[in-house]
DNA sequence: AAATATTTTTAGATTTGTCTAAATATTTAA
DNA sequence: TTAAATATTTAGACAAATCTAAAAATATTT
């Protein structure tokens, strides 16, 4: 079977949702896919005619078994596209995102399992997001927000969420990057702000919003 | 400036089909897309109005600057996927093309520059057909039908035109593929069949038609 | 130079994906 | 347990790209 950009996208986005909750509501689609409510609901139909994902009018949606597989196999495309272009092309993290978006809709089987091979089945993606592998089985993350890491733990960050410019400026400033050491030895109670040691050099303190952005993961792993 | 993968698509095929000619018709256009007439005549006036081709109704198109530049930017693309497919994928010269008409439509400057550089700058794709630069510029293609090969001269198949199913059984029987020797040995006057030696041990005879779709090159180039 | 054949364009529909505004259902609060 | 607020769906419209059938223009024959 194949599908459009759209049914991808759209699949792809109450897999992500689904996560957490379980079910996912019209209003969170059209919030996460920056469209309406009403194209939420005419796309739910099409895809729930589809067998693609269960559909109950006014009490949100989920994946199906076969919904699924597309999801996870639309979210295999990107991630290895990301690891390609940062790996092989050097492209920075804060880019390979947006042109993955348009390589996961390349529908060729032939190509996506040739490139796995290539870039010799890698388990992670740049942002440190685990790849699904030709099944849809995927390692789990070992990732955490900073606002997570314990008290005087060395960490090195793995992935900035939702790069804007704005965050790229003050990153920037700050100079945290992908692979950087960080280590977080307060956190203020009043606005729980964080005092980061960054590269075993200067101290920096870091707001709990822009912390929260900001994934590491143990030194060792 | 961003294309449909329409917009796209139309641009290309009128800019091989000016080729030969220089000035395109909607019957030509209708039968190298697949498509109707109608449909041609609406996109061409669609394409006209955005400064991209030349449209004088009744009487055909021709690009303009402008729309050449588009032209050239997606073979560009097309070419280096397809480089990029045979040479690091190892996908077969018969299956690049059709999986790189849809890579030839993301739209990233910076993914192809990139790209462009990991290859080492091909100058051409699998099929022998010139890669045009950043700026459009690109070598003379040197290869030529296998029916206009001079007689006992040694050359090597470097692409095949449209490789359909049946035209790959009819070459795998013969042991024809890209990077085979071939050497012409006699044209028979009756039906220009071609007498043909191939990869220095066995002679084949080859019918006009499937000799017509056989490209080679010079041994030494 | 008509008459005929061919090519191209226009008119009107269709499909996909989107939107706004209005109607309806559900949830929350009084 | 009604009333108000919120969420969702429906109705109707629109843009992009396509098609069929009919009309119009151009090209080819007699
Ligand atoms: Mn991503
Ligand atoms: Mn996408
Ligand atoms: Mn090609
Ligand atoms: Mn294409």
């Amino acid at each position: 079977m194949k599908f459009s950009t759209t049914e991808e996208n759209y699949l792809k986005a109450v897999y992500y949702l689904q996560g957490q909750h379980g079910n996912v509501s019209t209003n969170a689609l059209a919030a996460r896919l920056q469209s309406k409510p009403a194209s939420i609901t005419d796309m739910m139909k099409k895809l729930s005619n589809k067998k693609l994902l269960n559909y109950k009018p006014y009490y949100g949606f989920s994946l199906t078994t076969d919904g699924k597989k597309v999801a996870l196999s639309v979210i295999r495309k990107h991630r290895l596209w990301e690891f390609f272009l940062a790996e092989k092309l050097n492209i920075g993290w804060d880019e390979v995102h947006g042109i993955a978006e348009e390589l996961e809709h390349v529908s060729s089987k032939k190509l996506i399992d040739k490139l796995d091979a290539f870039l010799d089945y890698p388990a992670f993606d740049p942002h440190g997001d685990p790849i699904p592998d030709k099944l849809g089985k995927m390692q789990k993350s070992n990732k955490i927000p900073l606002t997570n890491l314990k008290l005087s733990t060395p960490a090195k960050v793995i992935s900035i969420s939702n790069p804007k410019p704005n965050v790229v400026e003050i990153l920037k400033e700050k100079k945290i990057t992908v692979g950087t050491l960080v280590e977080v030895k307060r956190v203020f109670d009043f606005d729980h702000s964080l005092q980061v040691k960054i590269a075993a050099s200067k101290t920096e303190t870091i707001s709990k919003q822009l912390a929260n952005m900001i994934f590491v993961s143990d030194v060792d792993v």
